[in-house]
DNA sequence: GCGAAATTCATACAGACGTTTGTAACGAAT
DNA sequence: ATTCGTTACAAACGTCTGTATGAATTTCGC
């Protein structure tokens, strides 16, 4: 492999991060398993904390680059057809590469602050994209119903990501049926979404 | 405070990892929070390993507690505005103390093992509990409308139980703002439920 | 009030940790 | 050809880790 050194740090350093923590993932590991020095992550970021962050930066914006910002071309749609298929893709890259929202999920239960700063701006462009996609634009974003739809979209999504084998285990299911649930979540939370209206603002 | 040293061990471990995770907690730190020696954890729990799984088990069996199991004199109700207030009291149990959420979020990304073990009886339960009150009980675990509304449900409240921060910063929230968030879900959730039905068994 | 058992204590240990250090190797510019 | 900045290296540093140990102390049945 003829990747800089800082490059296979970072690559070594997310996995590790991801399976074993911060803590758990000695710098000694990680530079073994780049097949560099002890002393090549003070040189490259000067610290571990340093070479984490860069790990987190990357992973969030990895997983931000998954939701595409609003095309404003997208016209609304009544059925989400496509929503679903866009979802399925979007679960299928997830789970195939699990580290990014394992990083992130250590993140969370550390605080979230770097959820916070770097997951927002994605959040955001996906909650719209989202609301604008089925119709909802006229009240930009507070609408009760787009917050339901969204955080019931997205709360199930990264859970199926990240908690599988729980959730599978709880709810007796195989692992193929990992994308048909998925199906049955779009579905009932666009059931949801074109229902009657909610009473409070 | 007149509690047994191996308790104060187990509240001082419960608040420590939460915070720093099982490594970054160290038996120290936890020892000198408790007030008690560093020998203390090995003698009262044989090592640290074994403390955090001590830990963890209370973690679990507390949130499990928060989820009773399905009453039989339960009615089905189509209404379920019970629901509601019972999700509305989970989630601020679970709010208020958030150390056991946090645990099992970390225990998640570790590969969920405990999770799987401990969290596993109570979600069934929960799960069978919901369908039944919501009248769904002749297809008792195989219904794909019953895995939807749990999944619906289960996974936003974690989410605003333990990345709350993260969810009002993307959606532009406040923090009081968290519980009428969770009564729009739970109506959303039921509102999808009442639908149309699901095509696939 | 006594003796045995249970518990707490201060201390010590070997190992792993993150980081620093001095030096060597390398290509580019002078 | 030589200087320079960048990168990589091996070794060592001091600190912190989890655990073990044996003495001191408390607790409790009698």
């Amino acid at each position: 492999m003829n990747l800089t050194t800082r490059e296979r740090l970072v690559r070594a350093a997310t996995r590790l991060f991801a399976d074993e923590g911060y803590r758990g993932a000695s710098v000694r590991d990680i530079c073994n398993q780049a097949g560099a020095n002890p002393g090549a992550v003070s040189y490259h970021f000067g610290g571990k904390r340093q070479l984490y962050r860069a790990v987190l930066r990357r992973a969030a914006s990895e997983l931000a680059g998954l939701a595409p910002p609003a095309d404003p071309g997208d016209a609304p749609t009544a059925s989400g057809s496509d929503t679903v298929a866009a979802l399925r893709r979007l679960l299928r890259r997830l789970a195939e590469d699990d580290a990014a929202v394992r990083l992130l999920l250590r993140d969370l239960a550390d605080g979230g602050a770097v959820a916070v700063e770097a997951l927002t701006p994605p959040l955001r462009s996906a909650y719209e994209r989202l609301t604008t996609v089925l119709g909802e634009g006229d009240t930009p974003r507070g609408s009760a119903r787009g917050r339901v739809l969204f955080l019931g979209l997205a709360a199930p999504l990264v859970l199926l990501a990240a908690a599988w084998p729980v959730v599978a285990r709880a709810l007796d299911l195989q692992s193929e049926q990992r994308e048909a649930l998925l199906d049955e979540l779009v579905r009932g939370a666009l059931r949801a979404h074109g229902g009657a209206e909610s009473s409070d603002p």
